[in-house]
DNA sequence: AAAAATTCTTACGTAAAAGTCAATTGCGCG
DNA sequence: CGCGCAATTGACTTTTACGTAAGAATTTTT
């Protein structure tokens, strides 16, 4: 595993432009190092990009994905923040599972539309 | 089953501002009927806000999501233009099996995140 | 019938998430 | 050393998805 990746090294593997990736570090979202002024992406702040393109994949704002990725940084605290932290989670779990089930559902409408789509094109197939 | 709703009726039900709904007509994904100038919405027009809802609890964009309910309503036409649909419905379910992974991985990463909150309390309790 | 509420159209405003452009700055190298 | 390429900051622009406000028409309630 390398040490070290450049901006534009990540901006080709994950799809996005540098103004993406120092817009994210505006947000707070990622930590590169520098050496001078130049960032250095280690291993884990690519990990970090990884959850948040998956984040915006599934229609979170960034506001969302920063809460997501602060549970994750969150040291281990005293008790009140840990059971905060539990609850948290569960939230965004509620959240996920309702947007699991709307995928089920979308699913299931397509494969409506599919079907008809072949049922239509059996029966031309008939008619001609 | 009701023959009509009115417009503040659906707003209230789905949660979103009249603004919203006329907006989505501009955009043609719904095409309420008119009594005078007042918009009347069947059962047909609920159930496709209904489907506008989960897109974008999914993050898709109006565009994505026109894209999507057309082909819920494209009338059976000739072969070729069945094909067509066929493929996008294909590539319609690509994507939100995509989301259907993250979601999973995401879930999995928050079950990590609550367990050490939990083995941290844990550890507090025994300490103390 | 008068008042109150709902709806309509039109138009301008705005927040989020970048895109685009300009003007540097630093690094490797022939 | 000078060239070119990659990186940086800062400012302005754009797109999407509505919010908000004004003013007129219609409908409903009292």
């Amino acid at each position: 595993m390398r040490e070290f990746y450049t901006i534009t090294e990540l901006t080709r593997e994950f799809g996005v432009s540098t103004r993406t990736l120092r817009f994210y570090e505006d947000e707070g979202l990622i930590s590169p190092v520098r050496r001078g002024r130049t960032r250095l992406f280690r291993p884990g702040d690519r990990h970090l990009i990884k959850q948040i393109m998956r984040g915006k994949r599934l229609g979170f704002s960034i506001a969302e994905i920063r809460e997501i990725v602060q549970m994750y940084k969150e040291p281990p605290g005293e008790a009140g923040q840990m059971r905060a932290i539990v609850d948290r989670v569960e939230e965004k779990r509620a959240e996920l599972r309702q947007k699991r089930k709307d995928i089920e559902e979308t699913l299931a409408e397509l494969d409506q539309v599919e079907e008809n789509c072949l049922n239509r094109l059996a029966e031309l197939r008939v008619a001609s």
